[in-house]
RNA sequence: GCCCGGAUGGCGAAAUUGGUAGACGCAAGGGACUUAAAAUCCCUCGGUGGCGACACCGUGCCGGUUCGAGCCCGGCUCCGGGCACCA
């Protein structure tokens, strides 16, 4: 074998052979246990950012390992090709969407070829293909038909100088992102999915499924189950107001949901959205209060923005009336209330909600405590609100009772009045998947000229979307397009486009038979699925996730598939992060430099002090540690570290420097560790073969450095295996091979047996490795004679008998502090292990003339003497 | 604001079920080889004290449970992810 170690060479023989042999094609077997291993798919933003490398590389790794288990797997690739950046170039650059997305794709997917990913390439689609969305198309009119479908008004973030509808991200500080106008709050007719229907078994299903505890603990508080009370109170509007219902009687009672019944004896006023009814129509009559609904009109819609605006409202002058009490509060409008959450109103009970505390504090409103705290007394409510349960008080008939008991009491008595019921409710809401944008695929629907609302037949199916465009920053050419959305007689085509959570919530399924052009999934659905094993950013872990396993159930009702659940297991990556430079700029910014180039100087200790622009030799500042992005300019091009070092070493790296769910740093130096790593490895292969000839092993004639390396290597494969396989920490596994070699390193024994020792550990060594770094790995396996390629070699099996030992280290503590280690033989009982450790020199000193009170030992691992 | 995480040497991390804190790697310092450099190899490497044996301190902060806490419990601080039209 070359003695040098030449990334580039082999690198490209290896992937050579693995195309020309088609390796990586997966074929449905019914007699083998099928692995479906899936990555997210990216994006096709123009090129691959470390992220991406990080993700594919732990879906490869897992590939390759469970290939070398016998698995028959499947691992596939395509494309996410629909969004706004591709708008957004296309209105930069003046080119197509398309066309844009389509150049950056090859170019993606060359990058991914380079970096020896065990693809089958055969099933790859981008869902902008016709061919992908059209199905997409189908199934919706399939949902209209099961009455899953629905079109309700909604509110969206208007852009009044572009003229259109902005994403919450091109909402800056309540500011259109290029008009710089303030964005104003737009109700739109908007086509929504129901995925409360599905709410229940969203919720029940995550028990099912092998994900990591805090997704499944996002998604549970996302749909957000709760049993609480819907109950109404009348109103009595205020003088002057003509706020009747239609038929002249008092005016329709204000409805509100509430968790915490037990409170109600508390409520001291009542607050409602801008947007609802009882507003509007007191707004009308009242300038002041027309003004501030139209304030709370403004800015954007993002939960977050809204919840942390401050808090404000103004009375509407109606008066509510209690239920129970007959006692009359006022009723608010507040800009924290929302027409989209429940009913639009809320009850407030100061006293024991924070946020209604705050309100009445600022307002001057009532605030009287009903519920007791642990020393059954009122409850100190100057700081804050009480929120924790306890005993009623001041509540009348309901006096004493606790939560449970003050629960049913209170809705019994509300529901003999016909004034309220117990009701579940969820925090989840229905799917909007509209979009006002062009790069989208067509919601496959016509408008009649009567008004009518109608999907389209399978015969009118697929509406393609028309490829040669002009974007601008006004919103969707569709719109502008008779051709498209003109159908004669009076009728239109809907000229909004899907949600692209849309297309990423099947196309793992797509996968199974991607090549089908007559139905949207076939029997090979039910072959492959579901994915053994998800990998993608933690960022995805409620809507992504939550939309696919909903569409999931979907097919499942519709016949196209038979899982419940699309994903078993989970495994969330965290992002890549990177220190950041600047200089600030004369006009107040910042100026950012990328890591490449500048120069990082350090102290005697090896601490960064000061760093400078290698171009201009002048002192740039230190930003932080950020996740890599364009805006901070900190982003490392996986294909400048490919050509430099090879793609073997960044998946090294990429996999050794953290565990795959905690944020990765990226180092330059961390990379050329393991550049050094692999060209040790590669020396020490090449320094064995040239040692001579192995013999035959025989265990029983071992020397004793010869078992141990033997043990060495056999504890090195069990740690490895259940690194890779279980616990899914590749950085761990990474580092008993590290071990190994280290140990093979200093293992100079040239003697037949000494060698056959030596062959095993190697090439436990290249084994292990061979799913992390598959190209040296193939290398080095055909190197050491095997005729058969590295990717079809078993996982090496652990050799129990090679990890038996004679004598094991024990730790003694006195009072828990370490006093010393005693070498005991394997399987001495207690009493002698005691008897050893309270021998030990440095355990006497500190026992002296003590009392012993207690002696704990743990077998295997320590003991613990207590004295006083 | 609400939901979910995280914090360990100069740095990335390890410690898997409450049992040896710092494996493995990076950086740094010292040495070998070399005319020299690179590469490679060897040694040191949490802090303080001590010639040393050792001792004391140390896992973001405050408190608790336990023979024993990086890990469990209560209360904080700071950083990150998500918040429904970014993907």
């Amino acid at each position: 074998m070359d003695a040098q170690y030449k990334p580039q060479e082999i690198e490209r023989d290896a992937q050579q052979f693995w195309d020309r042999n088609q390796c990586f094609k997966a074929v449905e077997d019914a007699n083998r246990e099928k692995f479906y291993c899936l990555s997210m798919f990216p994006y096709p933003s123009g090129k691959l950012h470390m992220g991406h490398v990080r993700n594919y590389t732990i879906g490869d790794v897992v590939s390759r390992y469970q290939r070398m288990q016998g698995r028959n797997v499947m691992q596939p690739m395509g494309w996410d090709a629909f969004g706004m950046p591709a708008e957004n170039a296309a209105i930069q650059n003046r080119v197509p969407p398309a066309e844009w997305t389509y150049a950056n794709i090859d170019y993606m997917r060359t990058q991914l070829k380079a970096l020896g990913f065990a693809y089958d390439w055969s099933r790859e689609f981008a869902t902008c293909d016709v061919s992908y969305y059209r199905w997409e198309q189908w199934f919706f009119t399939k949902l209209v038909e099961k009455g899953l479908v629905y079109k309700k008004m909604s509110t969206v973030n208007w852009d009044p100088v572009d003229q259109t509808v902005l994403a919450n991200e091109q909402v800056i500080e309540g500011r259109g992102w290029r008009s710089g106008a303030l964005v104003e709050r737009k109700e739109i007719p908007l086509w929504f999915l129901k995925i409360t229907d599905y709410a229940d078994e969203l919720l029940a299903d995550l028990d099912t499924i092998e994900w990591p505890e805090q997704v499944k603990t996002m998604q549970r508080n996302w749909i957000g189950k709760s049993r609480g009370v819907e109950l109404s109170f009348d109103i009595k509007p205020a003088e002057g107001s003509d706020i009747k219902a239609a038929d002249g009687e008092a005016c329709e009672p204000l409805s509100v949901y509430t968790t915490r019944p037990d409170t109600l004896m508390g409520v001291t006023y009542m607050a409602v959205a801008a947007g609802h009814p009882l507003a509007k129509q007191a707004a009308e009559g009242n300038p002041a209060l027309a003004a501030f609904c139209e304030e709370c009109a403004r800015g954007g819609t993002s939960e977050a923005e809204l919840a942390t605006r401050e808090k404000q409202g103004m009375p509407t002058g109606h008066v509510a009336v209690h239920p129970l009490t007959g006692r009359e509060v006022p009723v608010f409008v507040a800009n924290f209330v929302l027409m989209e959450f429940g009913t639009g109103a809320v009850m407030a009970v100061p006293a024991h909600d924070q946020r209604d505390w705050e309100f009445a504090t600022k307002y001057g409103l009532p605030i009287e405590p009903v519920i007791a705290d642990e020393s059954g007394q009122a409850p100190d409510l100057s700081q804050g609100a009480h929120d924790d349960y306890g005993t009623l008080i001041h509540s009348g008939e309901f006096d004493g009772l606790d939560f449970e008991a003050a629960f049913e009491a209170i809705a019994t008595r509300l529901a003999e009045l016909g004034r309220g019921e117990v009701r579940t409710h969820y925090r989840l809401r229905d799917w909007g998947v509209a979009r006002q944008r062009y790069w989208g695929a067509p919601i496959p629907v016509k408008y009649g000229p009567e008004g009518q609302t109608v999907p389209l037949t399978d015969a009118e199916l697929p509406v393609a979307l028309p490829m040669e465009v002009t974007v601008d920053a006004t919103g969707s050419p569709l719109k502008r397009m008779p051709e498209f959305s003109d159908l004669g007689d009076g009728w239109v085509r809907e000229t909004d486009t899907f949600d692209t959570f849309m297309e990423s919530s099947w196309y793992f399924a797509r996968f199974c038979c991607a090549d089908n052009p007559d139905a949207m999934l076939d029997e090979r659905a039910d072959y492959w699925l579901p994915v053994d094993l998800y990998i993608g950013g933690i960022e995805h872990a409620i809507l992504h996730l939550l939309y696919a396993r909903f569409f999931t159930k979907l097919m499942r009702d519709l016949g196209l598939v038979k899982v419940d659940e699309p994903f078993q297991r989970l495994l969330t990556q965290g992002m890549v992060i990177a220190e950041t430079f600047y200089r600030d700029t004369a006009n107040g910014g910042k100026e950012w430099f990328n890591p490449a180039d500048v120069e990082v100087r350090r102290d005697e200790k090896g601490r960064p002090i000061s760093a400078v622009l290698i171009k201009d030799g002048q002192p740039v500042e230190m930003g932080g540690i950020e996740k890599m992005s364009k805006s901070k300019n900190n982003g490392v091009d996986p294909q400048s570290m490919i050509d430099r070092f090879g793609a073997d070493t960044v998946r090294l790296f990429m996999m050794f420097a953290a565990p795959p769910e905690q944020s990765l740093e990226w180092s330059d130096s961390g990379v050329e560790g393991a550049s050094r790593f692999l060209k040790r490895l590669w020396r020490l292969a090449s320094e064995h073969l040239a040692a001579g000839t192995p013999g035959t092993l025989e265990l029983a004639a071992l020397t004793e450095p010869q078992r141990e390396l033997r043990r060495k290597t056999h504890e090195t494969i069990r740690k490895a295996s259940d690194d890779i396989g279980r616990r899914t920490t590749f950085n761990t596994a990474i580092a008993a091979v590290m071990e190994l070699t280290n140990a093979l390193g200093r293992f100079e024994d040239a003697s037949p047996q000494g060698l056959a020792v030596a062959r095993e550990a190697l090439e436990a060594c290249v084994l292990l490795l061979a799913p992390i770094t598959p190209h040296a790995c193939h290398a080095l396996w055909a190197a050491l004679g095997h005729e058969e390629p590295a990717i079809d070699a078993a996982w090496p099996a652990v050799d129990e008998s090679a990890l038996a030992r004679d004598t094991i280290e024990l730790v003694v503590q006195v009072n828990g502090k370490l006093r010393a280690r005693i070498e005991v033989a394997a399987d001495a009982d207690k009493a002698t292990v005691e008897a050893e450790a309270f021998a030990a020199e440095n355990v006497q000193r500190h026992t002296e003339g003590k009392t012993v009170r207690k002696v704990i030992v743990v077998p295997g691992k320590l003991v613990n003497i207590v004295v006083g």
